[in-house]
DNA sequence: GTTATTACGGACCGTTTGGTCAATAATTCA
DNA sequence: TGAATTATTGACCAAACGGTCCGTAATAAC
């Protein structure tokens, strides 16, 4: 009954995030969202409200991406520590490449937009409760954290903290060597079941 | 011979840290910076070039107070797992209070402005590279990292990570006691000489 | 083909941005 | 006191900001 439209809105959200993944939200100019996308504004404004509604949508996708791949990971086979160390190889791989490095949009988003946007705010903190719960589930398959829950949420808690440590070291480019041996210690402290 | 200037620089550099902190770079406007300190923008741009010019103080501002206070507690007394449960509950009594969190300005800025300006990237580079440096010296203190120049830097770097990332989730709100579980779980894997 | 509906593109809007200018006030030195 | 110098203030600037409007193009139903 109309003109169909032309472009592939999930291809544009995919487009959207990367620009937010990369600059902020305040640093990012609806007009690099424009180049970025390919398209025009008025195309943006009848898919999203506004600036708000496609930062947020953003974090949804890169939690339905991003963390979930991570989740994808954790779930695999193998005893806990194989488990982090394909999670935490997966991450390091970021430093191969000579490109930006953009690092976790989650603690992106943690230190920009979060404490303006209630809704941001909430979504982040919510997503990364969930990644600290994949942890847990992905500890939980082996002893000694199969039967004791304290261990196992404090080495959740404790590793939860490395892994965006991590990943904020790496958007600071420190030196690939010695984000390997951070990751290789990590790994040993985990028991081998 | 002149009129001399009727506020103190140095707390004002205080108040557009505080303004950075919180904010970032593209968040903080001008005014944002005049409502802080207090004065009005030609007395800003009398003391420096730009906006960019007050960020990069902002952040050396920040080495000299914060960072150099975390490295204090670093050579403090005691064996390492002492010197580092004094830095991380530092660290963590921000989660006391009622206020928002602001978390690492470091970690803030290598989210934030680090991608756009090459001086502050390599300042907040340097800064953590410091950091880790201090990690080192404090653990270099007793065996069994005394003698192994190895597990010393792999272990300063695991915590280094571990560092950033308790405060990155320290800012996204994560509940205290997750985070006071971490620490214990990341002082009980530090050997006590 | 006509009509209704939707997509597109660019001109356009008021506001805010970082930054500047010029007039005034205050101080020191002679 | 007068000259020189610097601080303060608020008005001001062009550019960029997020967001809107409107004329045109394209499609589907009839």
């Amino acid at each position: 009954m109309a003109r169909p439209r032309e472009f592939d809105p999930k291809e544009a959200l995919g487009a959207i995030m990367g620009v937010f993944w990369r600059n902020g939200f305040e640093g990012a100019s609806m007009q690099d969202i424009e180049v970025a996308t390919g398209l025009n504004k008025q195309s943006l404004y009848r898919l999203y409200a506004d600036k708000r509604a496609m930062y947020l949508a953003a974090l949804r996708h890169y939690d339905e991406t991003e963390v979930a791949r991570a989740g994808d990971i954790l779930s695999g086979p193998g005893a806990p520590r194989e488990r982090f160390r394909r999670l935490f190889n997966d991450v390091l791989a970021e430093t191969a490449g000579e490109g930006p490095r953009r690092g976790c949009f989650l603690c992106n988003a943690s230190t920009d937009e979060a404490q303006l946007d209630d809704d941001a705010r909430a979504f982040v903190n919510e997503a990364m409760r969930r990644v600290e719960a994949a942890f847990r589930e992905a500890l939980a398959v082996a002893d000694p954290y199969a039967n004791d829950a304290s261990l196992r949420k404090a080495t959740a808690a404790k590793l939860l903290a490395f892994y965006f440590g991590l990943r904020v070291l790496i958007k600071a480019n420190m030196p690939a060597a010695s984000l390997k041996a951070s990751v290789r210690q990590a790994l040993d402290e985990i028991a081998d079941g």
